[in-house]
DNA sequence: TTATATAATGAACAATGATTCATTTAACAT
DNA sequence: ATGTTAAATGAATCATTGTTCATTATATAA
């Protein structure tokens, strides 16, 4: 019972990614989504508070599974510049393979001001696992160490989603992933190399 | 008479810029942009079409103003180095003068997939801008021959907008152009340093 | 002053779409 | 079969707001 209630509830966010990729927020409609997922409008209400709290759920869902990932894949590196450009790829590769909620993060989530408390800020995890990305290089000598760190870190999360966005905008036509690898270089060289 | 005209355009899109930025677009409602300018509610549908052509005419006006100044302060550069500092130096504080503008680029613009017939793409022209930049700093021998441009510009643009976005979340407290300079070194030298 | 044209007003209208709830359908136990 | 509970339905409700337009105010000219 509570297995097939959650079945439901992922099949109404399933389809309400899809729509709030489509359409935005806003212009979105519950009747929509409805059909999306094949039920009646009045069954979101059973399982959803209101249209904002789909909204919600979804993000959270999505960013706990995400970020589980970059994680881990940040865990398996053996050194700052390994840990990073997996942290890259990583995003990168996840981003291409759900594009509902690649399009969903990159506008809904920057669109929102109210919702810091409500939602799991991926942003702010983000952050963290650069931090200690940025510390760790700088200890190994292979990062400077007269870097603004803060500054450094918005840098890097910044350019990755302009590289997201770019992606998203165009469609998602080429392949978004194979992007990690001449990003990092950029990360680590900048545009005089070496 | 035009000029009188002209006035009260500028006015009702200064208070629409300033409810925009509180509220976003689609919370935002006429009747508060009417109180916040001053005027009736139907006052400005004599010089307005509908609500969104407000949005299109505040961001329209701003993109002209912001991206001739822009283009302007490339030119002075001598270098292609000067001439990207610059570029980021105008962009954050033109920026930080404006801050209703900053949100409404920052979210907006970002936000509405429709629109790009109707509306000047500042994202465009700013790409364009940093295509000569890097092609020059290239010839000059000062950027490096194996960049991949497309991905080069959209990193630089990206990085400035995510510390812009930083910017406005965090209430425009600080000075954000004084980011400048350690986000071109960053650009330039990359996290490694030389 | 009076007539005319222009500009501004804001209450009323109409459309939209989120939400509710009386009713129906399905699941399941006895 | 039959009664009982749980789940799903979708038409009706209700609030919100963009937009209109009959009316009023203001400016201008004769």
């Amino acid at each position: 019972m509570q297995n097939n209630k959650e079945k439901k509830c992922y099949t109404i966010l399933k389809g309400a990614g899809a729509v709030f990729a489509r359409y935005g927020f806003y212009k979105a409609t519950i009747s929509q989504i409805a059909a999306e997922a094949g039920v009646a409008d009045g069954t979101i209400y059973l399982y959803f508070k209101n249209k904002e709290d789909i909204l919600y759920q979804f993000i959270n869902y999505k960013t706990e599974f995400v970020f589980e990932r970059m994680r881990k894949s940040v865990e398996e590196g053996s050194n700052a510049e390994e840990k990073l450009r997996n942290l890259i790829k990583c995003h990168l590769r996840e981003f291409q393979t759900d594009r509902n909620m690649a399009v969903i993060f990159q506008s809904e989530v920057r669109y929102r001001r109210d919702i810091e408390s409500q939602i799991k800020d991926i942003s702010k995890m983000y952050l963290d696992l650069l931090s200690d990305i940025i510390e760790q290089g700088q200890i190994e000598g292979e990062m400077r160490h007269d870097l603004f760190v803060g500054l450094a870190k918005r840098f890097i999360l910044g350019a990755v989603e302009g590289v997201i966005n770019t992606w998203v905008a165009a469609d998602g036509k080429y392949d978004l992933a194979a992007m990690a690898d001449p990003l990092v270089d950029l990360y680590l060289n900048g545009l005089k190399g070496r």
